[in-house]
DNA sequence: CTGTTAGCGCGTTCAT
DNA sequence: ATGAACGCGCTAACAG
């Protein structure tokens, strides 16, 4: 009698079958209504499954009319696969590069996982984030945001497969797809010394963010190569209005910067303007200006930014492919894929000034 | 004997207790720690319910320990409700309007919610989408992307409570919130014909797209009521390429218009861009431009474009409260939450030239 | 190839 | 206030 069990609590749901108010089919219903059992029906809807064409017809029809789909959450519950991970990026990414979650997405669509999506904007966002994705059972967490060390290890500790992208820790093995732009920073460093820069200035991103420092660091030592003075810097935070602000404070001094580099392509943007348009010097002409990302809007014809582009497509696509191989093997040795960086000319560089 | 079935599946769990390969800790487990029986662990983590301070710090500590947060997945499974709701978003709307989901993400979290987040792009992508959403049990479905009639009349069938984002179908009662820039439109044109314009361009959006279709409508409407002639037309797709080929199309003719308002501020930017850098005409000086979504970057310096902004951070509010009392109650009254515009005046329009 | 059986981890009666 | 028992919807052994 396994199949009839008193309901009290929804009495309802039986006594007015036509009614708006009907709960969804089960595997159940199904197997009842095409006269097999529970069971079979469950195998019908598993890929790699043995089951003869007449017992899938008879399945399927029933499923049709009761519009029945295997319910993904109870499957979860037992293979303890959820096909869930959770994606967290910053607001201010998602604000200035929105392609990364886009492509992310995509990605992972494409293998059938699904994202569960969280903004991280704080340390403390991030401790709240991981515990609401570790209560949701992913599968796995992909972080394009700020995460803590202990934050990570809490991850790895619990079995979560954890790939950082464009972040990492140093001394510490993690998987993660990330961008090296060490070559094109060199590249541009030395175009511009070619002509003829000689002071350079540097907008940072936030103190905090790797990738800002990564950047910092490459810069500085590029300049040092070509035995140029390192740069004067402003602190910005990867924001339009950070980069308007610098440029500000950088050009009003005394023997201002001929050429700026920043951290992103956003700042750039609102370096360009305010130098251009409130301060009323000409980009390239008395001012160079060359960033960091190879955004969508940094080549716009207000802008033609000369930048350093992340193969953003392949880097999304690789992030996901290192995350199945962890669901499959969470054993494995960290893995670091790392990608080459191209150098974009636009027209905001040109010849230093006399 | 409940807690002691035989395993056969992972007798290494309880072989080597303190191996890497330890499975996650269950209320069972907790109550073992603690000598308490199961329904009281899951009583302690239940908000309103009645346990013994005595039973809740025993409780509390055994939990800790095994560091045991509640599966959301098996919660889900009894108390049917996932606490996730599916997110559309198309990938042009992501990508020049980040905002929206931002915006979404963080109003949803608030609540308690969880976003699934799909892209679609397509009626097609729509199909599989709501599969899926279907299938992971969604409280509900936010879509700010296309959702065929058929789509939504399939989901409310199944009781998934769908609210729209600036989408809606004409004759079907459906929960929307939307901004309505009618008023707006009317001051805008009225003002560029004060300006002296009288020929007008319009950009226009996706054909199928009902956003723009009714920015067009009332671009129109707007247009007849100054008695000026009906505009020239271009169909974009709402990208920045597509505004930049519509300036060209649109000011290479005899008989140029001299104001364009565009369906969005992606199309416009490229339409400036184009005017301006390409073409070689003056904005606002030969060509006044103007448009709709008041995002971020139309407020850049190298645009500051005249535009119609919607108060995104109220309308996504909106749009998970209303989510939120659908959840609550399924049979409610369908509801229109519309949200009053704003003209928000750049340097991107001036007085027509002679 | 098919049906039976036993849980996945939890919330929720119903007794006590 | 607490515990025993049940079942949410499904997959996976196992037996036939």
């Amino acid at each position: 009698m396994v199949n009839s069990p008193q309901r009290p609590k929804a009495p309802e749901a039986q006594a007015r079958p036509s009614s708006g108010r009907r709960r969804r089919a089960t595997s159940y219903d199904v197997a009842r209504l095409a006269g097999v059992s529970q069971s079979a029906v469950s195998r019908c809807f598993k890929p790699g499954a043995s089951v003869s064409k007449a017992m899938r017809s008879k399945v399927m029809r029933a499923a049709e009319t009761l519009h029945y789909r295997p319910n993904a959450i109870a499957r979860g519950l037992i293979t303890q696969r959820s096909h869930l991970i959770a994606v967290l990026v910053s607001g201010r990414l998602n604000f200035d590069y929105p392609e990364v979650l886009f492509r992310l997405t995509e990605a992972l669509s494409a293998r059938g996982l699904r994202v569960l999506l969280f903004t991280v904007d704080s340390e403390a966002d991030a401790e709240g984030v991981i515990e609401q994705a570790w209560q949701f059972q992913v599968d796995g967490v992909i972080s394009a945001s700020h995460l803590s060390r202990r934050q990570y290890e809490t991850l790895t500790q619990r079995q979560v497969p954890v790939v950082f992208f464009n972040r990492y820790f140093t001394n510490m093995p993690t998987d993660i797809v990330y961008c090296d732009p060490a070559r094109q920073v060199g590249e541009l460093v030395e175009r511009l010394v070619g002509l003829g820069h000689s002071r350079f200035a540097l907008i940072r991103g936030p103190k905090a963010n790797m990738v800002s420092q990564e950047r910092e660091r490459l810069v500085e030592a590029a300049l040092a190569d070509q035995n140029v003075n390192g740069p004067a810097a402003f602190f910005g935070d990867f924001s339009y209005e950070s980069g308007a602000l610098a440029a500000d404070a950088l050009l009003t001094g005394s023997e201002p910067p001929t050429a700026i580099i920043c951290a992103n392509d956003m700042m750039a943007m609102g370096c360009l303007d305010q130098t251009r348009h409130r301060l009323g010097r000409a980009v390239p002409g008395d001012v160079s200006i060359a960033s960091f990302d190879g955004t969508h809007m940094s080549q716009f014809a207000s802008y033609e930014i000369t930048t350093i582009r992340q193969p953003i497509v392949r880097m999304c696509e690789a992030a996901v492919e290192l995350m199945s191989s962890r669901a499959h093997d969470p054993g494995a040795e960290r893995e670091k894929r790392v990608f080459e960086a191209q150098l974009l000319p636009g027209s905001s560089i040109a010849e230093a000034p006399a």
